[in-house]
DNA sequence: TAGTCAGTGAACGCACCTGTTCAACGAGCG
DNA sequence: CGCTCGTTGAACAGGTGCGTTCACTGACTA
């Protein structure tokens, strides 16, 4: 089969591809304006500037334009990623940078988390708790990032509570609160979390901690 | 004015309170089940046992309706007064008994508090950012808690990062984050914060938090 | 005892969303 | 060139909630 042929027998297919598109970043952009509990399908219609009947045919079932809509923030804006984390050996020159890189997602995504974290049980409820694998992922990423980042420490008896640290550590809620309600920057926060880390317990390298500054 | 006909001239006005209480315990109720935002007027009759006129009745505005609700909550079960915990002098103590104290008020009014941190901001707009008092009040108290645990630390220049330890002790997403996802037990998010909170000060009698255990 | 008024039951028009159907258009396809 | 099929525009029937109105009942009041 010639590649042009390929390209031509595209070119339909194509558009169909861009409307759903299209919808899908409607959908997101209604999720971060006004929140998935408030984001109707004939709203995410009128936004994508197509008809109701062809967002229904592109998504029979409301959970595969949720699918679609995570995949397209992920694609806009990829969240941290828990494997690369764990190549810095040190554990807290890994919790400085990790969570330097995950609250400036944070930060680029305020609206979008804000609204998904209020509206998320609503929505869950609406589906019939059959979460789209994609928003499942998005859901289960804090504690991978959490399993990620309590590897190396020093710690004798205190799994529990460095575990806990850890977990408020990557939490968006946390973050928000720090940041909106106590007024700290991001440096702050993760300074304040670096401490409440190795609070009882003890970095293996703890000399890192100053190292990682810079 | 004799007593006894002041107790007849209010027999009306009882039946009339009577029904007002039952359409506040009928949003109370709703809101600790399905949450604020989720809560129609319809149901709230359905509930009270009483026709949706009514309710127009008693509350024109829907202002009211949550007015009366967040005061029948706290007439239930009042929580935690910041002025109480100012009588306890030794800043280690205080925390440990305010937060044995807010965490079970947090556990008793799981369903209720996990449902209206859910949808608060839900309603407010819908309420177009007008609070009704009761509900500023309740939504104020995390800072006063804070304010209330914040004195008398022996903290050089580290005032930021006790403030934002204390906000996070008291914050009910912070605890609900540590007990349902984390695992943690009442007393062992109690022991978690009061290591963090002292973590990088040092309470002005360390020894009180040994003595505060029994 | 005659009147007041909280509450009833039912209906009103309005607004919005849902999911589906269908004839018709038109760009892209074989 | 004729056909396919994604998309349109419009309409359908059904659902839920909103806020209001009104005649009426009956317990309490003066």
């Amino acid at each position: 089969m010639p590649p042009g042929r390929k390209l031509k027998l595209k070119q339909r297919a194509e558009r169909m591809e861009e409307t759903r598109c299209r919808i899908a970043r409607a959908t997101y952009e209604l999720h971060a304006t006004v929140g998935p509990a408030l984001t109707t399908i004939s709203a995410v219609a009128e936004r994508a500037g197509v008809q109701r009947a062809t967002v229904y045919h592109h998504f029979p079932e409301e959970r595969g334009l949720h699918q679609a809509c995570v995949e397209y923030a992920v694609s806009l804006d990829p969240p941290p990623d828990p494997a690369a984390w764990r190549m810095v050996a040190d554990p807290a020159s890994r919790l400085r940078l990790g969570l330097a890189e995950l609250y400036g997602y944070f930060r680029r995504n305020e609206a979008l988390l804000t609204n998904v974290s209020r509206d998320v049980l609503l929505v869950l409820e609406r589906l019939g708790d059959e979460a789209p694998p994609a928003l499942a992922d998005f859901l289960g990423l804090p504690a991978l990032l959490r399993d990620a980042l309590v590897q190396d420490w020093d710690n004798p008896g205190e799994a529990v509570f460095l575990a806990a640290s850890l977990l408020l550590a990557v939490d968006f809620g946390t973050w928000r609160t720090l940041v909106r309600r106590q007024g700290l920057d991001d440096a702050q926060v993760v300074e304040f979390m670096v401490r409440v880390a190795g609070c009882g317990t003890t970095a293996r390298g703890r000399g890192g901690q100053q190292a990682a500054v810079n």
